[in-house]
DNA sequence: CGTTTCGTTGATAGTACTCAAGTGGTGTGG
DNA sequence: CCACACCACTTGAGTACTATCAACGAAACG
């Protein structure tokens, strides 16, 4: 039903976010999801998600008919019900196969007191995350729709992609047609049409069950005015 | 040529966040800034604001003659470098006359290590602007323009709006009409449209000198499927 | 192997954008 | 004090893009 590849490998170290500390990871429950599981969210008590495989994605939907997909979570990435807005009908939905490891906020608030690599390491993952909230409003804001459907693709390639002898790379699209289209703005007739487009024009090809292909990454890079903030956003800390 | 009332009153609380400590304060330098004044960004160091008073514009620039205006920063606000994208063209602007204060990353983060009354203001605050910002994708990627009006003009009075009498309800217009079309990603002239649809439609009057009126402020909340969460999320803690 | 869901594609309609001209207020200088 | 220039804003007509609706094809699941 779901495209669940993006988890193949939960060993692997999480790109574009430094490395979740041991101490949090001991302190906390770990929780695997299948696709399209959802997440507790409300409660009195503040409830915070660490991602550690897969893709999370946060949903609202303003009116009947209408999904919005205002965030997405990657490996390393936290999510707190601190600083969800009550938007109509949020809800935190695993994309494909996902682990995450949920703590209290008192908890983790705790930990970032006594421990100041705690705390640095928390600080910047936030801080990296607002910098993609703002880096989102500027695509669905400012971009056409075949820039906004380069961009996501351009930051996929930054998060799982593998590199070919080539310049060629093989990523994952841990989104469904709908999910990229409700992330993006867009109809999911209309993606389906760009991706239809793409593939015409020989910059991208899917190779079945949810993972990409592009011969060239440069040339979805030409077609987005932000794959250079992308790069700085989605790469690890290294490079 | 700007609209600068909304500065008027700086000694009023700041609505819709905590107050300042007073620690923060007397570690920052005060500056005043005149409308549209740009703000120092880049530099080796992280550099961090807390806006006083006024209204800040974060724009970016993505393509030329495409400008968008990502982030909206309001009294009591934290605006930290670090927590930017490198977008093409960013610039942090005063929408009206302002007031900033402004101190480096370092002694922030020294102070947050020292007291915790001020790691848990920073908190609170940077978590409530990252819901603000999620509210933000939600409005200008799920709603008709109509509906992206109404929910900025509620927001406005939630965060300036004095009540009336009756229902009605006196608000600033901190933004010009263009900011507000690039902030609710809209063209200027369809937004002109829309306000005087409004007006015509006995929802909206503007009062010169960039202050708006509005008859019964729940005309406008049922023209927003998101008035509840714009209600919670920038009305003071208190209520 | 049938059923369900997801994805693709075509024809049509609607919304917001572009370009252009016109209006109104504000500040400056004669 | 008035004339002018400038800027923000308004409004109209035509266009482009994306959404909607409907049908079809393909892949996953039991």
């Amino acid at each position: 039903m779901r495209n669940a590849t993006f988890a193949e490998n939960p060993a692997a170290p999480p790109k574009g976010s430094a490395a979740v500390p041991q101490s949090v990871a001991a302190a906390a429950t770990s929780i695997v999801l299948r696709p399209r599981q959802r997440l507790a969210l409300g409660g009195e008590e503040e409830i915070v998600y660490v991602v550690q495989s897969g893709v999370l994605l946060l949903e609202s939907q303003p009116r009947l008919a209408v999904r919005q997909i205002v965030d997405l979570y990657y490996p390393g990435d936290i999510v707190r019900s601190r600083s969800l807005p009550p938007l109509p009908a949020l809800a935190l939905v695993a994309g494909g196969r996902a682990e995450v490891a949920r703590l209290s906020g008192r908890k983790l608030q705790a930990m970032c007191a006594a421990d100041s690599a705690v705390m640095s390491w928390a600080d910047a993952a936030l801080a990296g995350q607002y910098a993609r909230r703002l880096l989102h409003v500027a695509t669905i804001g400012a971009l056409t729709g075949e820039e906004r459907l380069a961009s996501l693709l351009y930051e996929l390639v930054m998060r799982t992609g593998e590199r070919g002898m080539d310049k060629s790379w093989t990523f994952d699209l841990p989104l469904s047609r709908t999910d990229m289209a409700n992330y993006l703005s867009l109809n999911a007739d209309t993606l389906s049409r760009m991706m239809s487009r793409l593939k015409q024009a020989g910059v991208l090809a899917t190779t079945g069950r949810g993972r990409g292909f592009t011969p060239e990454l440069e040339a979805l890079g030409t077609m987005s005015p932000l794959a250079e903030a992308l790069r700085t956003s989605h790469a690890p800390p290294a490079g």
